[in-house]
DNA sequence: CATGAATGAGAGTTCATTCAT
DNA sequence: AATGAATGAACTCTCATTCAT
C-alpha cells in the first residue's frame, strides 16, 4: 500500500528542513550552549552543509529565536485544557500538572530549554522577555490556579501563592535541567517517577490544610 | 622612615591578584557563559592586561576552573558548623541552613556559580564531576543529615530522603540562577527573604509529622 | 483563428533571454562592479530565477563577457557613416561624432560600459584587450582621421593627433563615467548638452588654425 | 654613525602601520577594485597578518574610508600655494598645476584614486561624498580661479566656466586612470610628459584670446 | 612583573554553481 | 525550458594565545 502523497519530494523536504534544523539547533544548544554550538555542527546533525542553514534562517541568532519560540506551542493548551478537566479535585489536577509536564516536556527534548534560557537569558534580552511572557507567566498562573482552586475548596490551607508556585515550579525546572548538566556525574541519578511522586508528595503534604481542625494551618 | 603600607601596596596587589582575576572572570562567565566571555573583558574589568591573566592562568579553562574552584571554599564548613550547633533542633537546622546559605552564597557573587556550572557541565565534564564531587555532594549530605536527624527526634515523618534532599535543593537554586538569568524580565520580582519564608514553610509543613495523633502512614 | 502574437510572444521571450540578461548584468555590473554584483539580482531584474542564467551562460564570468561584447555592436558603424558623410566638414564631423556618441552611446545604458571596463581591466585582461582592440581603438581611428581630414583641409592645425585623439575622448568619457559615479553627490551637475557644447568649443578653437596670417607657430 | 632614534621598536611600528595598510590596501583596492581584493592580501602585502588589520581599521569598509581620507591631505594645499605662486601668469599657473598634479598625485599611487572611487561610488555613496566635498570640489575651484584670473588678465577669453574646469580636468582623471586600466593593453601607450604637453596644448590655445583684434574670441 | 602588538586557527556568512524536479 | 533547493569554497571578522619590550 503507497502513501498517496508524494514521497519526499524537493518540496516535501523544504516543508519539514526547519523543523529538522530547529530540532538539531535545540539538541546541541542545549548541549554546548548558544556560543559553543558551531552552525556546522547544527547543520551536519540535521544532515545538510552548512549553507542550507542560511536558506531558512537568516542568522545564528534567529535560529535560536525559532528554537525557543517553537518550544512554547505545544505547553500552552495542554495545561489549561487539564484546568477543566479536574476543576473539582485540587489534588489530582497538580498531580496531572506534574506529571503531563514531565510526559509532554520535561523528558521530551523541549526539556532542555529550561536549561537553554537560563544560560542565555542576559545574553539576549529580548528573546528571555519573550520566552518569559509567553512561557514562565502562563505556567505560573496555571500553577497559581490550580492553588487558588484548591483553597476555595478548602483542600489548600492560606499559603503565598505568588511564592509558592515558583517554590512548586522549582523542583521540575532542576529535574529537568539536572538531565542536561549535572546527570552524567550523578552516577546514582534518581528516577524522575520517584523524583516527581516524592515532589508531589512534599507539596500536597505542604500545602494541606491539618486534619481534624478547621482552623487554618498557619495558626499556631 | 617609610610608610608600612607603602611596599605593602603593590606586594599585596601582586598576592590578590588572582583572586581579583577569578572575582571579574566568575562575574562575566556567569553573565555570558564561557564561551561567550572574552578574557580581555575579564582582564579589564580586573583592571589588567590581556597578557597579565597569563601570568597567573595558563589559559581560559584553567581559569574557569580555578573559579570554580574557589567557589566551593566558603561552602563547606559551613555547614557543617551549623550541623553541630542545631543538632537538637532539626527545624531550626533547616531554617539556618537555608537562610546562611542565601546569605553566604545565594546572594553573593558566589551565588552564580550554579547557573555557570549547569550551562557549562557538559562542556566540561571533569570540571562538573569535580564541583558534582566537592560541593553538590557535600550539600546534600549536610541536608540528608538534618533530615535524618528531623525524623530520629520525630519530629519529621519518614519520606524518601535522597529524593527530598533533591527537591528541597531546588528552590534554593532556583532563587540564585533566577536572580543571574530572568531576574530583569521579572518586574515585580518576589523579595528573596520572603520566597525563601515560603519556601521554608511549605519544607516544614510537608516535613512534618502530623501533630496530635500519632497514626499518620508513614509512621513505622 | 489563433491570433498570431500569442504563440510568439513565448518564442520571442525565450529569443529575447539572452538580451533581457545582458541588459540586467550590465545595470548591475556598472552600478555596483563585477564583484559585488550577484547573479540572483540579475536574475530578479531580469524576471527570471537564478538557475535560468546558467541556461544561457556558463558562468559569471561569461555573462560579463557577452556584456562587453554586445556593448561594441553599435559602436562601429555609426561613426564610419558620418566619416562619409560629413568628409568636407571636418568641424561639422567631430561635432556630429560627439553628439552622435553621447546621443547613441553615452546617454543610454551603454554608457556605462566606460566606467565598467576601467573598474575591471584589471581584473580580465583578456577581456580588456578586446574591449580595447574592438571598441577603443577603433573609436581613436575614428577621431584622428576627423583630425587628419582637417589638417589636410587646413582647417586644424598641425597637432600631435596621437595625443590628442585621447585628450579629446577624455570629457566624453568622464561625462558617461560621471553619470554612472558621482553625479548623486554632485547636486548641481552639469547639463551634458551644454557640457558637450562647451567641449566642442574647446576643441574647435584649440584645434583650429588661427585665421587670417598663415603663420602659426604649429604651422611647419 | 648611528640613528639616534631606536631603530624599529615595537612603538615604531604601530606609529607606521596604519600608513603601511592603507598603502598596501590602496594598491589593491585600485588594482582588484573594493570588492575583489582580500583582507589577508593586503595584510600580506603590509608584511601583517590577517588579524592585525583588525588592530587598526574595524572592517574592511573602515580601511577603504582610511585609503580614502588619506588620499585628499596632499591635494590640498599644492593648488592653493600655486595661485599665489603665479598669479601673474595664468598660462604658466596652468602649466604648474597640471604637471605639478601629475607629479604629486597622477605618477604616484595617489593616482589609482580616481579609478578606485570611480567604480565604488556608487556603493559608498557617503564616502563618494565626502571624497566629491573634500577633493574634487577643491580641485574645480582650483582651476576655475585660475580660469578667471586668465580672463580677468585678458589673456584667455570669455568661455564657460563651470564647465570647461570639468573639461579641463578629464584629460587628467583619464591619464591617472588610464594607468591603472587599459595600460597593459596600450601597447604603443604614449608618454605622460607628451600627452600632458599636448593637453596644455589643446588648452591654452583653446582658451586663448585670438591675438590681433582685441575682440572677444566667440565673435564670429 | 606587566604590557599590548601580533598572530592564526576557527566560526559565521555569502554566493556562484549544480541538479532533481 | 525553467525552477529554486542545496552545496561548499571562500571570505570577513574574532579572540585565545604568544612574546618582544
Amino acid at each position: 500500500m503507497q502513501a498517496p502523497d508524494t514521497p519526499l519530494t524537493h518540496q516535501r523536504r523544504k516543508d519539514a528542513r526547519p523543523a529538522e534544523l530547529t530540532a538539531a539547533a535545540l539538541a546541541l544548544f542545549v548541549e554546548r550552549g548558544f556560543a559553543a554550538t558551531r552552525l556546522e555542527d547544527v547543520a551536519a546533525r540535521a544532515g545538510v552543509s552548512k549553507g542550507t542553514l542560511y536558506l531558512y534562517f537568516g542568522s545564528k541568532e534567529e535560529l535560536f529565536k525559532a528554537v525557543i519560540r517553537e518550544g512554547i506551542v505545544p505547553v500552552i493548551e495542554i495545561g489549561e485544557a487539564l484546568l477543566e478537566t479536574y476543576r473539582d479535585d485540587p489534588e489530582h489536577l497538580l498531580r496531572e500538572i506534574i506529571f503531563g509536564w514531565w510526559k509532554m516536556i520535561g523528558s521530551t527534548p523541549l526539556g532542555g530549554i529550561p536549561k537553554l534560557m537560563i544560560a542565555e537569558a542576559a545574553n539576549f534580552p529580548e528573546i528571555a522577555q519573550f520566552h518569559y511572557d509567553e512561557v514562565i507567566v502562563r505556567i505560573r498562573r496555571l500553577l497559581a490556579t490550580a492553588l487558588e482552586l484548591g483553597q476555595a475548596k478548602g483542600v489548600f490551607r492560606q499559603v503565598d501563592v505568588v511564592a509558592q508556585v515558583q517554590i512548586i515550579l522549582s523542583p521540575l525546572l532542576m529535574l529537568a535541567i539536572w538531565g542536561h548538566s549535572f546527570a552524567c556525574c550523578d552516577r546514582a541519578g534518581i528516577d524522575p517517577q520517584r523524583y516527581l511522586e516524592a515532589t508531589l508528595d512534599l507539596i500536597l503534604n505542604g500545602l494541606r490544610k491539618p486534619r481534624g481542625n478547621g482552623e487554618n494551618g498557619d495558626a499556631p
